[in-house]
DNA sequence: CTCGACCTTGACCATATGGTCAGGAAGCGA
DNA sequence: TCGCTTCCTGACCATATGGTCAAGGTCGAG
C-alpha cells in the first residue's frame, strides 16, 4: 500500500498534530493578521516547539494557505442549503441560518477569510476566479429564476448575495464590536436566535418574498 | 502666540507632510495590516525617508492610532444624516447613501477600521465603549421611537444598525471580491448607484417603512 | 547677518522572526 | 533484535524591521 493513510499510530500522530497546528494557526492568524502572527505564537498555542511546526508545514505561507482553504471548504458546504429548496423563502432562510451558525462556531475562520479578501486575496485569488465565481453565477441564475417566476421582487441577484454575505459574516468579523455594544458580553443563545430571525425577516420581506 | 498654527511655510510643511504620511499609512495599513505594514513601505509611498516619518510620528503605533482615529471621525460625521430626518425612510436612506459614498471614496480607511475591530480593537476600545456606545444608544432610541409610532415594523434597532453597517462597509472591505465577481473590473457609476438603490430598497421594505 | 527653532536624512543598532539542521527518540515491519 | 521511516527539538543563522542619532540644512524673527 504505497499511499493513503494507514491506521497506524504514526498516521494518527500526524493527523492530530496537523489538526492542532491548524486550529492554533486559525486563531492566531485571526487575532493578529498574517503579518502580525508569528510561528512562535502558533507553536505555543498548539503546545509544540516551533521547529515542529516546520516539520509539518514548511513555511508560514504554506500553513496560512491551508488555513484559508480549510475555511473556504466550510463556506462552500454551507451553501448547499441554498439548492435544496423550492423557493427564496426556504433557500435564503436556510442559508442565513447556516451562515449565522458558522459565524458563531467559526469566528476565527471568518476573520481569516475577511482579512485575506481585504488584503487582495493573495493566496486564494484563483479560487475566487473559479470556484466562487461559478458558485455565485449559479446562485444568481437561481435567484433570477425566482424573480422571473414572480416569487420575489425584481432584485439584482448579486447585490442580494453581497447583502447576505455581509450581514451574516458581520456577526463574526465584527463580533468584538457587537460584544462591546452588548455591554461587553457575548450574545446569548436568545440573542443569536433574535439576530437570525431579524436578519431573515428583513431580507425576506425586503425582497418581497413574504 | 504660544500655540495654534502660524501661517508660516514651516507650519505648512508640517501639515503637508503629516497629511502625506497619514494618507500613505492608511493605504499601507489597509493593504498589509498593521503587522504586515512596514515603516519603510509607508515612507516610500509618502516619498520621504524613513527617518523623517519618525520625526513626525514617533512610533508605528502612534501613526496607526492617528490613522484609526481619523477614520472614526469620518464615520461619525456620516452619521449626522441620521438625525436630520423626520422618519426612517429619509434617515436610513440618507445614512445608506452616506456610508456607501464613504465606502467608495475611503475604501482604505474602511479596511483599516475593519481590521482594527477584527483584531479586538486594541487601540480604539475606549472609543467603542464611550463615543460609539453613546451614538448607538441614541440611534437605537430613535429607531425604537419610529417603531412605537408605527412608522416601521417592530425590528430590534441594534440588529438593524448592524445590518446597515455590515452591508454598506462590505462594498469597501470586500471590494476586491466584488470586483473579481464583476469580471475583474471595479463597479461603474451605474453599478454603484444600483447597489445603493438595491440596499436601500431591501432594507426599507424589509423593515416595513415603505 | 545671526541665532535659534524646525526640518531632513544616511548610517547605525538591537531585536525579533522565519527558517535550518544535526542529532536523537519513537514506532513498526521483518 | 535489526533496520528503516517517521517524528521531535534545542541551538543556530541570516535577514528584516522599528527605532535612534548626530550632523547638516532651511527658515524666519530681530
Amino acid at each position: 500500500m504505497p499511499e493513503g493513510e494507514r491506521i497506524t499510530k504514526r498516521g494518527a500522530i500526524r493527523q492530530e498534530n496537523e489538526a492542532r497546528i491548524l486550529a492554533a494557526a486559525e486563531k492566531v492568524f485571526a487575532e493578529a493578521g498574517f503579518g502580525g502572527a508569528t510561528m512562535q505564537l502558533i507553536a505555543d498555542m498548539a503546545g509544540l516547539p516551533k521547529a515542529n511546526l516546520h516539520y509539518y508545514f514548511p513555511t508560514k505561507e504554506e500553513l496560512y494557505r491551508k488555513v484559508v482553504r480549510q475555511i473556504f471548504e466550510i463556506w462552500l458546504h454551507a451553501a448547499d442549503s441554498f439548492d435544496e429548496a423550492p423557493g427564496p423563502v426556504e433557500a435564503i432562510g436556510a442559508y442565513v441560518d447556516a451562515k449565522m451558525e458558522i459565524s458563531r462556531s467559526h469566528p476565527f475562520g471568518s476573520k481569516v477569510w475577511a482579512s485575506e479578501v481585504m488584503h487582495g486575496a493573495p493566496v486564494i485569488q484563483d479560487y475566487l476566479e473559479t470556484t466562487l465565481r461559478e458558485w455565485t453565477a449559479g446562485r444568481a441564475r437561481l435567484i433570477q429564476k425566482w424573480v422571473d417566476e414572480g416569487k420575489m421582487a425584481p432584485i439584482d441577484p448579486h447585490h442580494l448575495l453581497y447583502m447576505l454575505w455581509a450581514t451574516t459574516q458581520h456577526y463574526a468579523d465584527f463580533g468584538h464590536q457587537i460584544e462591546t455594544l452588548n455591554g461587553g458580553r457575548p450574545l446569548s443563545d436568545r440573542q443569536w436566535k433574535a439576530a437570525k430571525e431579524t436578519v431573515k425577516s428583513i431580507i425576506l420581506r425586503g425582497i418581497g418574498a413574504i
